[in-house]
DNA sequence: GTGAAAGCGCTAACAA
DNA sequence: TTGTTAGCGCTTTCAC
């Protein structure tokens, strides 16, 4: 029934630039070229090897390609957990400026497992990425910033770039572009208004004790009281991770322990949405009874019950500038730290401290 | 200084099988061999390469690997914007099953633009991805779905497959593999619920007049309605997008144009953020004076107040189904269509009608 | 303007 | 067990 010759000839696909070649009679230099683009062929050529081209829906193999000198650039991001808001603000801004500056971008969530974040990084060299961008915090111990440092230079020795996105940098010398915001700043600011307001006893909720974002906005927690002359209480101090859920349980503990407090800082405005609800629960009024901020201002925080005071952080903007900087000029780049602020953005969660 | 012969010998990088060849003094087969780990050698010679590749920080370019048929699959996603919380998990549960199955993901968001969804599939197919998975709705036109149905085409033809994941079939013998899960029966339910509490006139907050999502779900209102012999206002059908902001700008302009209802339907629970954020700032309480619910059932749900009545959606086994389904059989598969069930999950923004 | 040939970095079939 | 020889599918000199 001649089937055999009907393989390559219907919808094609699998077809390669010698199939197309021979079907336009011209060979497969020549279809290179009127696909590349940028070489001199004559309009006659050009539009034989089109056509075949459409008939056999061809497309070049982007990975021959690649080996062979051309190739679409690739980026790769990696991240905690895409399903947190902020996480996707960035892997948005990331994703959205690759593309733009013509990268396909790989993705990988590690759910902050050491490991897979290693093992992503060690394919991504492999895949001879053009930037590997760690994005968010991430469990700052001594193992962490000495393995850091040599995937580092490994990527670095490939004509890579480590690109550390919301992250603190990994102390001199590392080759490794480090875009932050600032958290111990922005949460310095917030816990200063709430200060202000008159509390006193306000209760931390915070994430895990390791954490750089954590810990820098703990930080600032702690400046801020000490600005004022006010000593910290660390029974004050709760550790648990950024989701709601976390949120939620840290301030039923808090309050199940009779904990004193009349204002609660949460880490991240999911964790101020959990202990909103929490509060709700436990019959207390917000800000009535207690004052409650968050951090990220997420766009849902305007939506909460009292709309929520919280610490405003270009997200988007964070991922953009990292693709663009990490991108920007090749490997040789001088090792860039950016550090964007943020401001506190003020809504009705928080009101001044009405005696106890 | 014989700087020369330092090149490829300290941190190393951009070396191949080659030069750890001839470090070791065996062959390049030989090297490619004791990576590959399938094959008999010597553990002498095992050892030598190790150490060859390690002071050399060797990798195998993963692009070369490809074209000589060894090589990691990989599988890629689109989605209109991975800031939505339900399009968040949903690439959640595509990312984690491909890693997990040992794909790598690459990403595309589009912002809803169908020459960036075209253009990319394309690349994929360039690339060779074992899977292109389009996640959510999308704007049902004709050519959409005749565009659709081609792209599909062109990738069975190449051995790769389409998904449609929460976004509806193309019509029979397209080969493709939907998972879908039930928007028309999920609003059905909810909209029956409402109905069932004495609300006559709701109000609903819809998508993009041709999106599959919005449609399906106002299909379900529409019916609902029908159901109960109540003949639905299309005065009361509103058109906007998914996000926040929308849903907060709509329910305004109901507000401002005098609009009458007891109840309001969002098409998502952004949506109902920002229309619950509305109408408190009219004034307005929720249960109290007008009802509300949401879709999607995103975390946050319950931390709004009143805690948001919504169905829910199992967006991240949705994700993990697809890239199953689209992976676990090999091209040849049946052209499969999943449709998952959904669910109410009443909590307290919906109450009995009270009267006008 | 076009083709032949060399090569990208790797793996696999075939010998030895 | 190991080396040699062919490719994989593409691009790019280098000639004509």
């Amino acid at each position: 029934m001649g089937v055999g010759l009907t393989r390559k000839s219907g919808a094609g696909g699998r077809s390669t630039v010698r199939d197309v070649a021979a079907r336009a009679g011209v060979s497969a230099s020549t279809v290179s070229r009127v696909l590349g683009g940028e070489y001199p062929v004559s309009a006659a050529t050009r539009t034989r090897v089109l056509r075949a081209v459409r008939e056999l829906d061809y497309v070049a193999d982007a990975r021959a390609r690649a080996v062979a000198g051309a190739g679409t650039p690739t980026l790769a991001f990696v991240l905690e957990d895409i399903t947190g808001p902020s996480f996707a603000h960035m892997a948005y801004g990331v994703e959205r400026e690759a593309a733009r500056l013509g990268h396909l971008s790989l993705v990988c969530s590690t759910d902050g497992d050491v490991r897979r974040e290693l093992e992503f990084i060690e394919m991504m060299r492999a895949q001879r990425a053009a930037a590997v961008i760690l994005v968010g915090g991430a469990a700052d111990t001594p193992e962490y910033r000495e393995r850091t440092r040599r995937v580092a230079d490994s990527l670095a020795a490939a004509g890579s770039r480590l690109v550390l996105c919301g992250r603190p940098p990994l102390g001199p010398g590392a080759p490794v572009t480090v875009i932050e915001y600032d958290n111990e700043g922005g949460a310095y600011a917030l816990v200063a208004h709430v200060l202000a307001q008159g509390h006193r006893r306000v209760l931390f909720l915070g994430g895990k004790p390791d954490h750089t974002t954590a810990m820098g906005r703990q930080r600032g927690y702690l400046a801020a009281h000490r600005a004022r002359g006010v000593e910290p209480d660390p029974a004050l101090l709760l550790h648990g991770d950024f989701t709601r859920d976390s949120g939620h349980r840290l301030m039923r503990q808090a309050l199940a322990r009779g904990l004193e407090f009349s204002a609660v800082i949460a880490a991240t405005d999911m964790v101020a949405a959990g202990a909103l609800t929490a509060l709700h629960e436990a019959g207390l009024a917000v800000p009535g009874d207690v004052s409650l901020a968050g951090y990220d201002d997420i766009p849902f925080a305007r939506d909460l019950r009292p709309a929520l005071t919280t610490v405003h952080v270009p997200y988007e903007e964070l991922g953009r500038l990292a693709v663009r900087t990490a991108l920007g000029h090749g490997g040789e780049s001088a090792d860039e730290h950016l550090l964007l602020g943020t401001h506190v953005v003020v809504r009705d969660s928080v009101a001044a401290y009405g005696g106890h």
